[in-house]
DNA sequence: TTAGGGTTAG
């Protein structure tokens, strides 16, 4: 009997204990809830480890899911605690999953879920699966991500309904919208984030159309759509450029009475710019409640891109917070609207500021702009950056720095970037057989091609673009043709404009004028400028005065201001003898106030970019510059050299101020300044905004063998590499 | 005993 009471004492005892315990366990679980800060947080651990309740997976899973999903806690503080769990249940694997599945690095739940299948003892539930596929959308993991639908049905949660929206966002982002769709249709009882789901996936896979008939279709459907719907819609519009349904879609939400948050209204703002009408995003940016970085930037892009810069200008020294994404607004604006210079001006500027930390998008839009200046110590400079900050070289920044290399003439330095890694997408190929053609090495870039193939890597309409270039630059007619004809049949790329131009182009420059003529003639779609100016070109170098005149007609119906038609034309009008037609083009090119678009070299020194222009004399070393090509033109003369002064198209009369013109050519005064300021090591890298004359041609042909220098010139169209008196063009260009 | 999916800038 004794010991029954014993125990009875004890249950009673441990009852109350237990009722204390309840009341103090939920009296801490309590304080979860109302933690704000981390360091509340932590005060809240301490006390659960000391108490012991933290080793109750039910409270253990409270706290975690409070660091893990509060925005004042980080994640690596909830991974450490998570760790410290003794026994994870399945709903703290799913926070951690899902916690990672919308952080920076979303392949982590890939790790844990893996994880959890090997230790929790529980199989997944319907709650893990959207947030693993949400990481898999998020990453565009197409093959996972199909791995963990095949597990979601195996596990018989097929038809949930939460699972089939992720999945239909996952297929959308991983672009295969037809497979979205697929399950979208199949979806019984859609809600409305299963239209979200299926309008954004439109949206985003640039078919802005259907996204739009899809809205349409819900409308009659009598769904209600809510505000994320009309961010989906919107950013269809914007896609779309259709400012008219756009403006429609904003008086329909206010019609509707749809909430207007802060997402929607900035992606009112963003359809807006996009649309053309920064006016109407002003306005409605001024009227806005609250702005948040996205607001910002959204009203910076849209100054940027219409290249109102003064006023991108004015909203980005306006913006309360800076991050990288303004920065890498106004340098890309700035990059490809033929301002690399003001775009490294802006990369330096936030270089000295160290208010944001440049990242991928800063860095491949600061390669271009190098590329574009050859500015090959800067873009030197990022490449080391890149290796100290340990960035991940993905495939975009690998094509920038092949790009970067080659353009600024070290095709050794590309190659190298582009076999130092294994990952090659189909940019990365193109890029580098694009540096081997502007390198004159046809034949290589034909070889690259064809490895490509061996890779299993499908060439797409910018490989062929660059391939026909290549072997047009180095006269490879019979491999264009061959190219050419099998783009379409072989391996399904439909020749665009760009690849007619460059047909006609290798044909052309070889002398095949008719044949170029009659593929001119086969086309199903109206000749652009580009393949006119190809023709013109071809016509110029060969002296067609027919097919010139033709031609520059043609090219002049659908540019009129094209200067450079009339400066070719009258080239052929020159060298055939027709001063007189050579007189009309002038008193046209005056009546028309055309004129010609000024030479320009730059030249990089010391990690500063030197512009030249014709006849420049602004530079603080003009002076030396000048003696250095007195100097020049003694020694090329004792030589041999006798400028020559065909090339300067007649526009001048006077024979000797056509052979001073000669000698103020930009490139001249870039390679004199070369001379000047470089070590004898060094090799002298011009760019050049336009084509190179015959007459600077040969002058930097003997520079190279008088001063023993390399001269890397790079002009409009490719490069020429001189050395020891030959370029590496062959003289074909 | 806890919960999940869809949205905007480069």
């Amino acid at each position: 009997m004794e010991a029954l009471s014993v125990p009875s004492i004890s249950l009673q005892n441990f009852s109350t204990l237990n009722n204390n315990l309840l009341f103090r366990n939920h009296q801490i679980l309590s304080t979860i809830d109302k933690c704000s800060s981390s360091k509340q947080l932590k005060e809240v651990h301490a006390r659960m480890l000391r108490t012991g309740l933290f080793f109750d997976p039910f409270s253990a899973s409270k706290l975690f899911t409070a660091s893990a999903l509060s925005s004042f806690s980080t994640l690596d503080y909830a991974r450490n605690l998570f760790d410290q769990i003794p026994q994870p249940n399945l709903y703290t694997w799913n926070t951690l999953i899902r916690a990672y599945a919308s952080s920076s690095d979303p392949f982590q739940s890939f790790v844990i879920f893996l994880d959890l299948l090997d230790k929790c003892e529980d199989l997944p539930n319907k709650f893990t699966f959207p947030f693993v596929i949400k990481a898999a959308s998020e990453l565009k993991a197409s093959r996972v991500g199909t791995a963990v639908h095949g597990m979601a049905i195996k596990l018989s949660f097929g038809m949930d309904l939460y699972i089939l929206n992720s999945l239909v966002r996952f297929y959308g982002a991983c672009g295969d919208l037809s497979m979205a769709e697929r399950l979208f249709k199949g979806i019984s009882c859609k809600d409305v984030v299963s239209w979200n789901s299926m309008i954004s996936a439109f949206a985003q896979g640039n078919c802005p159309e259907d996204a739009l008939e899809l809205f349409l279709k819900m409308e009659r459907e009598n769904v209600m759509p809510n505000s994320v719907t009309m961010v989906g819609v919107l950013s269809a519009c914007a896609k779309k450029l259709d400012l008219e349904f756009g403006r429609w879609v904003c008086s329909y939400i206010e019609r509707k009475g749809i909430k207007v948050d802060l997402t929607l209204c900035n992606a009112m703002l963003d359809m807006y710019t996009k649309c053309g009408s920064v006016d109407d995003a002003q306005k409605l940016f001024d009227e806005m409640p609250e702005r948040d970085v996205f607001s910002w930037t959204i009203m910076l892009d849209g100054y940027a891109k219409m290249g109102d810069y003064d006023a991108a200008r004015l909203v980005f020294n306006a913006m309360p917070v800076k991050e990288i994404a303004a920065w890498n607004v106004l340098i890309s604006a700035y990059e490809q609207n033929g301002k690399p210079k003001e775009a490294l001006a802006i990369f330096n500027e936030l270089q000295l500021s160290k208010i944001a930390k440049p990242d991928e998008v800063t860095l491949v839009s600061t390669l271009s702009a190098c590329a574009q200046l050859g500015a090959i110590d800067l873009g030197g400079w990022i490449h080391v950056y890149i290796k100290r900050e340990g960035i991940v070289l993905n495939c975009h920044l690998i094509s920038s720095l092949v790009d970067m290399y080659a353009k600024c003439g070290s095709l050794e330095k590309a190659l190298e970037v582009f076999y130092s890694v294994e990952e090659r997408d189909v940019y990365v190929w193109s890029a580098m057989i694009a540096g081997l053609g502007m390198h004159g090495r046809g034949k290589a870039a034909i070889d690259l091609f064809f490895e490509m193939q061996e890779a299993k890597v499908k060439p797409n309409s910018v490989t062929f673009t660059n391939v026909l270039c290549a072997c047009s630059h180095a006269g490879l007619v019979d491999e264009g043709r061959v190219f050419f004809h099998e783009m379409e049949p072989v391996y399904g790329v439909v020749p665009e404009m760009k690849h007619y131009a460059c047909m006609v182009d290798i044909l052309g420059r070889a002398g095949f004028l008719e044949e170029a003529m009659e593929l001119i003639n086969e086309m199903s779609t109206t000749p652009s400028a580009s393949v006119w100016g190809a023709l013109l070109g071809a016509c110029s170098l060969h002296m067609n005065v027919e097919l010139g005149e033709l031609a520059s007609d043609q090219l002049l119906k659908l540019e009129p201001r094209n200067h450079g038609a009339i400066v070719l034309l009258s080239n052929i009008y020159a060298k055939t003898g027709r001063w007189e037609k050579v007189s009309e083009l002038r008193k046209l090119m005056r009546d028309t106030e055309l004129k010609k678009e000024p030479g320009c070299s730059s030249i990089e020194a010391n990690g500063n970019v030197h512009e030249f222009l014709v006849g420049d004399n602004t530079h603080p070393l003009s002076s030396n510059i000048y003696s250095k090509l007195e100097e020049i033109a003694t020694k090329l003369k004792s030589v041999g050299y006798e400028p020559n002064k065909s090339h300067l198209l007649q526009l001048i009369e006077e024979d000797d101020l056509k052979e001073q013109a000669l000698s103020l050519h930009s490139e001249k005064l870039a390679i004199a300044f070369g001379l000047v300021t470089l070590a004898p090591s060094q090799p002298i890298r011009v760019v050049k905004n336009l084509r190179i004359c015959g007459d600077c041609h040969a002058f930097a042909k003997l520079v190279s063998r008088v001063y023993d220098r390399d001269i890397l010139l790079r002009d409009r169209y490719r490069f020429h590499h001189f050395r020891d008196g030959h370029c590496s063009c062959m003289d074909y260009w």
